[in-house]
DNA sequence: AAATGAACCTGTTTGC
DNA sequence: TGCAAACAGGTTCATT
């Protein structure tokens, strides 16, 4: 589920439904995820009230009036929903935080690769989940100088380099496919033999594409968190992710699928370079 | 230093 | 039909 873009879009679901709302109590149906989950939130986040849901990379970020902030990471599988507290636990429901006001905010996540953790919001950007991140794609310090000076030098696939989040975050296996598509540059070449202007081009094209999943993707997500329990999923545009062996868009050809660090890459012989 | 691959889990799809 | 293998939107850790 949780591409950058997809995690904004429930960010975006979750804000109207907590903000204000005061927690009651919190359940762990199970010790750990992909990591031990924080005990400590069972006794800590009663009483608090949420006063925001942000983000950075794909971590969703759960501020209180006061206290600590809960950082949480979907995953593969993760899903949020927001259900009424008589709702029984669904399949694969691992944490449950009740509200005062009847609702339930519900974690699921089936191959359980979520985690989460506590901070304090000084201590947030030196926490180690964050003190390595490159920047946000679609902020401005996400520049063609800035990622011209990351490729230099590197022999590693573009592909594999634009997932790297300690060069920049929020780019998954899709969306780096559909980026090298749209900029017209093969994914198996190497970083640093690519030319400052389709550097520049690449840029644009991944702020372009996330920004793009955003829009597309916010009210089907929206609904699905309100609707609480109804799977819901992008209407998919993509031009080459899913897509082997079906004729390109643009040229006509076979779109291809190779294998680059144990993930799939989508991508057209005729277009990219 | 840099690059590759395995590991963490379960569910779904594909192929024999 | 049945079963096994391959594959899945992420990240970390160990090994070349």
């Amino acid at each position: 589920m949780p591409e950058l873009p997809e995690v904004e879009v429930v960010r975006r679901g979750l804000l109207p439904l907590l903000v204000d709302q005061r927690v009651h109590s919190v359940t762990l149906m199970r010790d750990k995820l992909r990591f031990p989950l924080p005990g400590s939130m069972v006794q800590e986040l009663p009483g608090l009230i949420f006063s925001s849901v942000s983000r950075r990379s794909k971590y969703l970020l759960f501020c209180f009036d006061r206290g600590p902030v809960l950082i949480w990471h979907l995953g593969m599988t993760g899903q949020f929903h927001v259900l009424d507290q008589s709702t029984p636990p669904g399949a694969h429901e691992h944490v449950r935080i009740n509200m005062e006001n009847g609702a339930a905010l519900c974690y699921r996540d089936a191959r359980r690769f979520g985690y989460a953790g506590l901070s304090t919001p000084e201590a947030l950007t030196g926490h180690k989940w964050f003190a390595q991140l490159g920047p946000e794609p679609l902020g401005g310090s996400f520049s063609a100088d800035y990622l011209i000076g990351r490729c230099k030098g590197r022999r590693v696939p573009i592909k594999v380099l634009l997932m790297n989040a300690h060069v920049v975050v929020g780019v998954g296996n899709i969306y780096a496919s559909e980026a090298l598509f749209r900029s017209g540059i093969h994914p198996g070449r190497a970083a640093g033999n690519i030319s400052k202007a389709r550097i520049t081009v690449l840029v644009k094209a991944v702020r372009s594409v996330l920004s793009e999943a955003i829009d597309a993707g916010g009210s089907t997500i929206s609904d699905f968190v309100q609707a609480g329990g109804k799977p819901g999923y992008f209407s998919h545009q993509f031009r080459v992710y899913g897509r082997e062996g079906e004729p390109c868009y643009q040229c006509g050809r076979s779109i291809r699928r190779m294998v680059q660090s144990g993930r799939s890459t989508f991508y057209c012989l005729g277009c990219q370079h």
